[in-house]
DNA sequence: CTGAAAGCGCTAACAT
DNA sequence: ATGTTAGCGCTTTCAG
C-alpha cells in the first residue's frame, strides 16, 4: 500500500539505513546522495511508519489523556490546552473520556498501557481513589489534574479548591447573606470536599458558625442541580445563597429556583465554580470561581514532558540516582478567583431594609 | 521494563506461539499448558504490546477525528459520540483539533497518516475544499462529517442544513417576521451557503423576495455574532428576526441586541442553529435547528467501520471487483428540527396591532 | 560516507 | 498441541 522505507532505498539506489540519515537529518551523506533520497521519498509520498519506529525506539510520541466527561464544558477547555502543548512537544494525543464510569476508567488505563503511550494525563476527580493500586505502580509516567493520589508521588496540578470554596462564601457573606447553601457532588468527585471545606473557612473567619451552612448532595449536572436545590430549599428554606459544585449545577440551580416561582439574584443568589465558557451567557450570567483551566492543561502536560526527558536522561545513564526524583511529591496549586456576575447579589432581608451596606444582622 | 511476550513464554516454559496463541484464545491448547501461560502472564503483568501487534497485523485499531474547534460546544458532543462508537468497535481516538488553521489541519492529515491509523472521520467543515488534493487520493479510509469533497467518493454524514436554514425562516415568517436577517460564516465553513440556501427558499415558498433577506457574515463564535449583528442592524435597521449561522453566533447577536439596548425577543427574535446543550440555558433560551449531533457522529464511525471490514475482506480476495463500491458516494443526511425557546416571537408590529394571529401586514 | 545486519515485540504459516 | 521461523518497517551499531 504505502511505500516503505525499503522501496524508497530501491529507488534511491542506497540502503535503508542512509534513507533513515538522510530523513532523520542525521550523519552527514553526500549532497547528490541525499537528493537523490529525498526525490525518491517525494515521488514515491513516502511516510515513514510511526508504528515501526515506535517499535524500534521504544516511544509512541503518544500521550494518554483521561477525563471525566467531555459534555461537561470544562473538559473541552482542557482538552484545548492539553492537546496544544502535547502538539508543541511532538506529541499525539489519545482522549478517553471515561464518562464517570469506574470500569471504563480501567479499561482505558489498560488500553493506554497496551498501546504504551509514553505518559497519561489524569483529569478524572477520584480516580485515584478508585484505582489506587494502579496508580501506586502504574507502567508509565503519570500526572494529574485536579485530583489526588493519597500518598503517591505523582505530579499532580489542581486548583485551589478550598480558596475557591472560601472566596465563593466571601462573596456571599459580603453582600450580606447568612443562610447558605452548599449543593456538593458525591465522593466520586475528590475536589469536592475541599470546596466545601472553603465555604466553611469563610464564615469561621468572620466567627460565624460553620454547622450554619446546609449541604446537599448531587450529581455534577445541570440536572443534578437542579434536583439538589430542590432538597436544599426543602431542608433550609430560608437559605438565600446557593454556592454550587460546579457551573452545571449552578445552571440547573437556577432553573429550579426560577420553576419554583423564585428569582435570581432577588430571592437566591448563586454561585458557580469552574467559570466554563458559558456562565458569562447563562440567565443570568453566572457569579462564579474561575479555573485556570488552560494553565491547568499546560501544566499538567509540561510535567509530564519534562519527567519524560528525566526518564530518557536516567535511562540514557545520567542521573544514576535510580528513581526519579524519589520522595518529591510536586503537587502545584493554581489560584482561582471571583468572577462576579448577575447571579449574585444582596439577600432579599437586605434588600428590603435598604440599599445600605450589608445587613448588621 | 513491561514484560514482553518472551518473558511470559519463558516462564511458562512454552514457546511466543503458544503464549500468543493461548492469549489470543485461538487454537487449541491443553488445558494445563493454557493454565500455565495465563499464570505467567498474570504474573508478569504482561500487556501485549499494541504498536508490536499493529506491526505485523497492519492495523492500529486506532481512529483519527479532525474537528474544528473542540471550544465550540457541538463538537464535544460529537466528540463524545464518535468515541463512544470507536470503543464499542475496539477503537482508540486519536484527537485533532484544528483549531480552525489549516496548516494544523494539513499536519494532522499527515500525523495521521504516519501513525498509520485505520480511518479518518473528518469533521472540519471546509476542509474538503482546502485540502482537496489529499482527499482526493486519501492514503487511508476517510469519512467526512458536514462537509463534502466535491467529486469524491467519500461516505459523508451531513445534516440537512437547506432544510434547517428553511425551518429556522419559516418560523420566524409565521411569526409574522418579514425583515430577516442572516448572520453566516465565512468561506471556511462548508456547510454556511445551504443554510442561506434555505432561508432563500422558505422567502420563496411564500411567494417572497428572497432578495429581502439580509445576509452579513462573521466568524461564527461569541464575538462573531456580536460583531455580526452590529453590522447588520446597521445594514438594515428595520430587521426583526436573524437567523445566526450557529448557536454561538447567536448568543453573540442575543447580546449585541441587548447592549443596544433592545430586546430579545421582544424587539428582535434571534434563532441558532445546532441546538449545543446550553442554548436551553441562556438567556432567553435560545431557538435554534437542532441538529442530531450524537447520530451524526455514530454514523461516520459505523460508516467508517463498515468500509474497514469491507477492505479487510477485498484485501483477503473476498471482492474480487477491485475497488471498494466504486463510484457509490454515499452521502447520509440527517434530518434537522426547530426547536422553539424564548427566544423567538413576534415582531413588534405585530404584537402592537394585538394578540391575533399573524399579521397581515 | 555508506552498507550489512540485528532486533524492537508480536503473529502466522509451516513444520513436527 | 506446540515449536521454529520469518517478517511487519524502522533505527542503529558496527564494518568497511
Amino acid at each position: 500500500m504505502t511505500a516503505t522505507i525499503g522501496d524508497v532505498a530501491r529507488r534511491a539506489g542506497v540502503s535503508t539505513a542512509t534513507v533513515s540519515r538522510v530523513l532523520a537529518g542525521l550523519g552527514g551523506a553526500r549532497a547528490d546522495t541525499r537528493a537523490r533520497v529525498l526525490e525518491a521519498a517525494r515521488e514515491l509520498d513516502y511516510r515513514p511508519s510511526a508504528v515501526a519506529r515506535s517499535l524500534k525506539l521504544r516511544t509512541t510520541k503518544t500521550l494518554g489523556l483521561i477525563i471525566t466527561d467531555i459534555e461537561n464544558p470544562f473538559f473541552p477547555q482542557l482538552v484545548r490546552a492539553v492537546e496544544d502543548v502535547a502538539r508543541e512537544h511532538g506529541f499525539a494525543l489519545l482522549l478517553c473520556n471515561a464518562t464517570d464510569d469506574p470500569d471504563r476508567e480501567a479499561s482505558y488505563l489498560d488500553l493506554l498501557v497496551d498501546r504504551r503511550v509514553d505518559g497519561v494525563v489524569i483529569a478524572v476527580s477520584g480516580l485515584g481513589a478508585r484505582h489506587g493500586e494502579w496508580l501506586a505502580e502504574p507502567p508509565l509516567p503519570v500526572v494529574l489534574v485536579n485530583t489526588v493520589a493519597p500518598g503517591l508521588p505523582h505530579p499532580s496540578i489542581a486548583s485551589d479548591n478550598v480558596d475557591g470554596g472560601r472566596q465563593a462564601a466571601a462573596h456571599l457573606l459580603d453582600l450580606g447573606h447568612r443562610r447558605i447553601g452548599v449543593l456538593t457532588a458525591g465522593a466520586r468527585n475528590a475536589d469536592a470536599p475541599a470546596r466545601v471545606a472553603g465555604v466553611r473557612r469563610a464564615l469561621e473567619e468572620r466567627g460565624l458558625d460553620p454547622a450554619a451552612v446546609s449541604i446537599v448532595v448531587g450529581e455534577p449536572g445541570v440536572g443534578g442541580g437542579e434536583a439538589a436545590l430542590g432538597r436544599l430549599v426543602a431542608d433550609a428554606p430560608d437559605t438565600t445563597g446557593v454556592i454550587a459544585y460546579n457551573d452545571l449545577m449552578a445552571i440547573g440551580a437556577m432553573r429550579a429556583i426560577r420553576a419554583a416561582g423564585r428569582t435570581v439574584p432577588g430571592d437566591i443568589s448563586v454561585v458557580g465554580f469552574d467559570d466554563v465558557a458559558i456562565a458569562a451567557y447563562t440567565d443570568p450570567p453566572l457569579t462564579t470561581i474561575a479555573q485556570a483551566i488552560g494553565d491547568l492543561g499546560r501544566w499538567a502536560v509540561e510535567r509530564l514532558v519534562e519527567r519524560l526527558a528525566d526518564g530518557a536522561a536516567i535511562k540514557d545513564g545520567h542521573d544514576p540516582s535510580g528513581r526519579t526524583l524519589a520522595g518529591t511529591v510536586t503537587v502545584t496549586v493554581l489560584p482561582v478567583r471571583l468572577v462576579a456576575r448577575g447571579s449574585s447579589g444582596p439577600p432579599p432581608a437586605a434588600r428590603d431594609h435598604a440599599a445600605g451596606g450589608p445587613s448588621d444582622q
